[in-house]
DNA sequence: ACCCTAAGCCTTATCACTCG
DNA sequence: CGAGTGATAAGGCTTAGGGT
């Protein structure tokens, strides 16, 4: 790349940013940097490395830079069409975009900075390092950057404030918003607004094309042509999607991907699906991801959900707002070996409240199980009434915004995030998504409590809501003819059908409350007994009964006990685990006297050991398996797991370390330290460096050390990690 | 009431990609 | 070189659910 840098240096010096310095000389005080480049698309770009020249070591900054991208164009867009949708076409919305030509270059370095700002770099022709002062704002310095970055925020203030323009910046990207109408005449505001600052603007003519309403921003295309139906799509731009194109047909005719395809592909999916909200786009990503770091080639293409590369998000307004409980649960049922799946949901919209439920035939729920392989699906089962009511009231949430209540973090996380590792899940989670972007619903999951998930019984949510309390719903009959009556009350004429539903689900739901009831109608009574003191007639027997037993030994003995208990479980980890290292031991031995007791033909063995009380204890301490029989130890799985462990180490990348610091480095560290002469911060600085390296710490591991635990004393240093990487949250 | 386990999330460091 | 994003590993934390 070296002679392309070259060329492009030497355009550099013609324009006058540059100066070459005739003498190749560096004086005192003066840090050079060196130059380097990077192909992008078509061109080489030169870098200068302000890095490891350790310029930008120098520069902080306190905040972080707000830039407005894709999404603040868009959102400035919706916000428009929302005040008011276009009718006529004089007042449709149109974007372009104005790009400085040489953004950095345009600004100059300070000139007593100039000193930091020489860079060097070969002449390929020579093979000889010319170094050259620089002028204008170097690409690659950190305060270039923000220098930069100010003056495009300015701008845009300027338009934004002072000639009322709709303008948003990123780097040297100004888009601008206008009404059809208007547009010739923002066009000459723009125009004048950077001519007048002194600000130089491309004019090549990709880079400066008429307002419309299709326009190509920050490497996508935006596209307001439906904007009368409030719509804004969002494409990637043609070139990149025949580029992806080509690349998916490549993938299809070899149906093999290499890790590195694999990761490109991933990375220009992610960066789509970062300025669109494309939920389902996840599950094809997961599956690039999944594609394996091997030196052994291109893996084959497996089954998966199709890689789509098209990419359009409708963002609309939502119209409605709606607020869906779902409940599912799984029981095992021993005599039929199947799983017991119910499900529900209640929706709330408007007025309107809406419910259904249902119990999986217990046929069914085996297949299912045994199709997915295991017994416990709890989690598909609080997955799939959200599919189910999305498919069962589509219709009426068609551009809804909806709150989901559900009472399993898994599946809320899973349906929020739009993926699950678990394959049956993920089926689920793949349907309800794509059925969410059809109904162009906007989803929100929140978690509730089992407790309070109304989805639970809809009829018994109503009931208790009439009887002001769950208690007194549970006092309000005993038997299922008062069931009965009371279904007759408040859903007069469901028929028989019907109410057979109702008894049986009031019926389950009375005894599994019924202990929490008896246990909240003492409660009440105690309370209420509380309020109005009064004496007992007789002494109480337990009191007696207390009284007279609290100093026999054996009532001391359960006191010992809860308090021991107590104890443990506020004892630290490491301590809990000593001890119950001793009570293995403790344990091992009984279990061997009764070994010894019963006479097992092991004790025949043991008795020409030399020690045997340590075999003993060694072999039962653990219940470890006899020796012969441990899968450990065979031989034929030792050497597969060898040869699979080989075979992984080959096929393995190289592991990627940080360099290590040289012990030049180091020995220069140490003598920095103690010379007198420098600056305290920099032998500060060196002293901590030193700290790092010989307490083998993470440079991060610093920031855990406790100041108060510092201490200097004639054994060294000494300080603790309150925190390190592997510790833990920091709290 | 208590213990244990499974399987999720959270946190932090680090790395991949995109854009300029 | 910088900015941004999302993803992963690994230990810790949390919760549901089952058993005694």
């Amino acid at each position: 790349m070296e002679p392309e840098v070259w060329a492009a240096t030497l355009q550099e010096s013609e324009n006058g940013w540059l100066t070459f310095r005739p003498d190749q000389t560096i004086q005192s005080g003066c840090i050079v940097s060196s130059r380097f480049g990077v192909k992008q698309k078509n061109k080489v770009r030169p870098i200068d490395n302000f890095r490891s020249s350790l310029v930008n070591s120098t520069c902080g900054v306190r905040e972080k830079v707000a830039m407005d991208g894709v999404d603040e164009i868009v959102s400035l867009c919706l916000h428009w069409l929302r005040r008011k949708r276009p009718v006529d076409p004089d007042v449709r919305v149109v974007g372009r975009t104005w790009d400085l030509k040489s953004a950095y270059k345009q600004l100059a370095v300070r000139a007593d900075h100039k000193r930091f700002a020489a860079i060097c770099m070969i002449d390929p022709k020579t093979n000889e390092v010319k170094i050259a002062d620089v002028h204008s704002m170097p690409f690659g310095a950190l305060a270039a950057v923000h220098a930069f970055l100010r003056c495009g925020e300015a701008i845009k203030a300027i338009g934004r404030c002072k000639l009322l323009l709709v303008m948003t910046n990123f780097f040297d990207d100004f888009t601008v918003l206008a009404s059809k109408g208007n547009s010739k005449r923002v066009g000459l505001v723009v125009s004048f607004l950077f001519r007048k600052l002194g600000w130089d603007v491309a004019q090549e003519d990709k880079k400066n094309a008429p307002f419309g309403e299709v326009f190509d921003v920050l490497g996508v295309r935006i596209d307001l042509s439906q904007q009368h139906l409030g719509l804004v799509s969002i494409w990637n731009t043609p070139e990149r999607l025949e580029e992806l194109r080509a690349d998916v047909r490549r993938l299809l005719l070899d149906q093999r991907i290499s890790y590195e395809e694999a990761q490109r592909l991933r990375g220009r999916f992610l960066f789509a699906e970062q300025n669109v909200w494309g939920r389902n786009s996840r599950q094809a990503i997961v599956c690039l991801e999944d594609v394996p770091d091997t030196s052994s080639g291109p893996v084959p293409l497996t089954e998966g959900p199709a890689v789509s590369p098209a990419f359009s998000a409708e963002q609309g307004p939502g119209w409605q707002e709606a607020r869906l409980w779902l409940d599912g649960a799984c029981e095992w049922d021993v005599p039929s070996s199947s799983p017991i799946c119910g499900f529900g949901g209640v929706l709330f919209l408007g007025d309107q409240i809406l419910a259904w439920g249902f119990e999986l035939p217990r046929a069914e729920g085996k297949k299912w199980a045994e199709r997915v392989g295991k017994q416990q699906l709890v989690f598909e089962c609080e997955l799939l009434p959200y599919l189910i009511s999305l498919q069962l009231w589509g219709t009426l949430l068609k551009a809804c915004d909806l709150m989901i209540f559900i009472d399993n973090d898994a599946a809320r996380a899973s349906l929020a995030k739009s993926f699950t590792r678990k394959e049956e899940g993920a089926r689920i989670v793949f349907e309800a998504v794509e059925e969410e972007e059809r109904l162009d619903v906007q989803a929100f999951f929140m978690r509730v409590p089992t407790s309070s998930n109304i989805a639970d019984g809809q009829e018994i949510a109503r009931l208790k809501e009439h009887f002001g309390s769950p208690l007194h719903l549970l006092a309000a009959f005993d038997s299922e003819d008062e069931i009965k009556e009371l279904i007759d009350v408040y859903w007069p004429g469901i028929g028989s059908d019907g109410v057979k539903e109702r008894v049986k689900t009031l019926l389950k739901w009375s005894a599994d409350n019924a202990k929490a009831g008896k246990r909240r109608r003492r409660e009440i009574l105690r309370d209420s007994l509380e309020t109005l003191p009064s004496r007992p007639a007789r002494p109480e027997l337990a009191k007696s009964f207390e009284e007279a037993t609290r100093d026999n030994p054996l009532v001391l003995l359960e006191g010992l006990a809860r308090r021991k208990k107590l104890l443990r479980s506020e004892a630290d980890p490491t301590q809990r685990a000593s001890e119950e290292k001793v009570a293995r031991e403790k344990y091992a031995i009984l279990l061997c006297s009764f070994i010894k007791e019963a006479k097992l033909p092991v004790t025949e063995q043991l008795q020409d050991v030399s020690d045997p009380d340590s075999v003993w204890k060694r072999l039962f301490g653990n219940g470890k398996v006899p020796e012969p029989e441990r899968f450990s130890k065979d031989t034929t799985w030792i050497a597969q797991l060898n040869s699979l462990t080989s075979d992984l180490k080959a096929a393995s990348a190289p592991v990627r370390q940080a360099p290590m610091l040289t012990v030049a480095m180091v020995v220069s560290l140490e003598l920095h330290v103690v010379k007198k002469d420098e600056s305290l911060f920099e032998r500060a600085m060196s002293w901590i460096a030193l700290v790092a390296v010989f307490a083998s710490m993470r440079i991060d591991d610093l920031q855990g050390v406790i100041p108060k635990s510092m201490a200097l004393t004639d054994a060294g240093f000494r300080a603790v990690l309150g925190r390190t990487k592997t510790t833990g949250s920091d709290c």
